[in-house]
DNA sequence: CTGTTAGCGCGTTCAG
DNA sequence: CTGAACGCGCTAACAG
């Protein structure tokens, strides 16, 4: 910086002024500090600046898996709002484990970023260590047990509720779903409590069955663990089931992705012996054969609108009594060709 | 850290000494000194730090484009080496634009990152600006014209040629090839300058047919411009010839789901009337109907080979004379159910 | 072993 | 508008 307003023959001062676009510098001024930075090569320092102002312009950002398809279009959002606003994210890749994910949180504290967008794959921690200190966070896609605050989160159990009852309106009376990680005990004791997108989405599944007056027996109530290796297990067991249903429900992407591959693998015809529905959407849902009929999420707008809370909880601090905000994105049911009334 | 100095009725030099593991402290001091960081829930500031001791433990990580399956997997390689040996990632999606990638390239050059992993969409500005002045620099998947450095890379050419090889070993005579960014004429003239992996990738294929005595009629070297539309149109046209190949090579994954889109469209049957090899392979090319054959990157290890190297350099400086290593990742072709002898 | 002190590079004052 | 001086929180060198 000396070495700028030595080169431009003006003070430290008058650099920083034009660095900052602060306070009023004479135009000739300006462009000779310019032409210098340009010619030095000159980059502001933005450790020392973060050490005086107290603030880093970098925010950090954990997901559960960055090679989920989902994901990375959040990612991109937040990249894209992210540039706009002028704040650079560290990333960090959660692995789906909770302790893993403490670390981050941990490294991102030191790092000093001026904000966290999290995708807790840990209920708990996450929110008692940040959130209790007003730390700004904002949660997105899912949200810790008894959360108050920011978040960006899609209306999963409507979503699935119109997707399920679109296939009731097809005709479908024998509908499977392949979910993750609730009991099937939890199903008869009315409502599930929505707490996660899991259950949502669950929950969207059962209103709709429920309402239609359609029961759902046990085998049609599979548990595929998020896996493409869980969706093919689930997959096999429906299609062999003395009484197999005619539509099937998948709770997410890497699972219909592997009840695809127990359906071609059987040879049973999709959508004439067996429509599927899958949640999440994607370049290749379409470009399959048959092309998937899903539900889709505003993933890329998720990512834009985290950033944007974000950014204005860092730029100005939330009022005492604030109650946070929660924003809700709608998903869209794509309708294509794995879907169709049932043959029988 | 004054605070806990007076706290532990030390000096900030001796806190200093026991946040770091230097030097040696007498235990009772020690103890004394973490019960005063515990009760005031004292975290070293990173950023003090690294003004004053010149490195942050955090790299750039530039990609141009985040959303593709195979740079997420690069992420992921990243993440998984970065953490291992203590370092966070600010991740950029230059979005495949030249002047985006600068502008990433300079916040984080502000930021003071230790080194850069870039796969470069520009192929002349990040060498000139970061390398020359040995700033610890990267290049992974893509490197500058005329590059001399550090980079990781797969073989795409050898790649290409066996998976090709193969194709010609199943009896195909009529290969197309699905690519983008080289002209027909070109290919008349001999090996092509291989300096990307578009060309490489071509070339592989050149060389194969070529040297099994095969033409490559014009029609049959499609320009797909890397995207679904893209592969959609050029499979269109593959489809409606008269002579149409029985066989098409897709030099990338987005203009494969394109092509299979429109074999899908055309009610062709794959691999009966037309064998399809991809390159790039993903958890949804073995769920394909049918089942895609790829020529399949080692991404994860690219990432993480690209982050040992990058730490390497930034631990220890290169020699003067250092020339540079850059490591050649080979690419697998794996064989599933969209190949196969052609039936004419 | 421990205390003291001089910067790291910048933004901000404040008196010219 | 300028230039000099101070401090952000920390580490390293040196003196005790």
């Amino acid at each position: 910086m000396i070495d700028v307003a030595r080169l431009a023959d003006v003070s430290v001062g008058t650099v920083s002024a034009v660095v900052n676009d602060k306070g009023a510098v004479r135009p000739r001024l300006r462009t000779r500090v310019l032409e210098a930075m340009e010619s030095l090569d000159y980059h502001p320092n933005q450790i020392a600046r973060s050490l005086k102002l107290r603030h880093t312009h970098i925010i950090g950002m954990v997901v559960p898996d960055v090679a989920n398809p989902f994901f990375t279009s959040v990612i991109r959002g937040v990249e894209i709002e992210g540039g706009r606003r002028g704040y650079s994210v560290i990333l960090c890749d959660a692995n789906n484990d909770a302790e893993i994910e403490r670390r981050q949180l941990s490294i991102l504290f030191s790092h000093r970023v001026d904000g966290v967008l999290i995708s807790s794959s840990n209920y708990h921690a996450a929110e008692d260590r940040l959130t209790r200190r007003r730390f700004p966070i904002v949660f997105f896609d899912r949200t810790p047990f008894g959360f108050r605050g920011d978040a960006v989160l899609t209306d999963n159990l409507m979503a699935c509720y119109r997707a399920v009852r679109y296939l009731i309106g097809l005709g479908h009376r024998r509908i499977a779903i392949i979910s993750a990680g609730v009991d099937y005990s939890m199903l008869a004791g009315g409502p599930l409590p929505a707490t996660g997108p899991r259950a949502a989405r669950i929950e969207g599944y059962r209103k709709a069955m429920q309402e239609a007056g359609l029961p759902i027996p046990a085998p049609y109530f599979q548990q595929g663990d998020f896996t493409l290796a869980g969706g093919y297990k689930c997959g096999l067991e429906l299609l062999q089931l003395a009484d197999p249903p005619t539509a099937v429900f998948s709770c997410n992407n890497l699972m219909t992705l592997g009840l695809m591959r127990a359906i071609t693998e059987r040879q049973v015809a999709c959508p004439g012996q067996i429509s599927v529905l899958g949640f999440d959407d994607f370049d290749w849902s379409a470009s399959f054969n048959p092309p998937l009929t899903t539900v889709a999420q505003q993933s890329l707008e998720m990512g834009r609108k985290a950033m944007e809370v974000l950014v204005q909880r860092v730029e100005s601090p939330v009022p005492e009594d604030e109650q946070g905000q929660v924003i809700t994105l709608e998903a869209e049911l794509r309708v294509r060709g794995s879907t169709c009334p049932p043959c029988s």
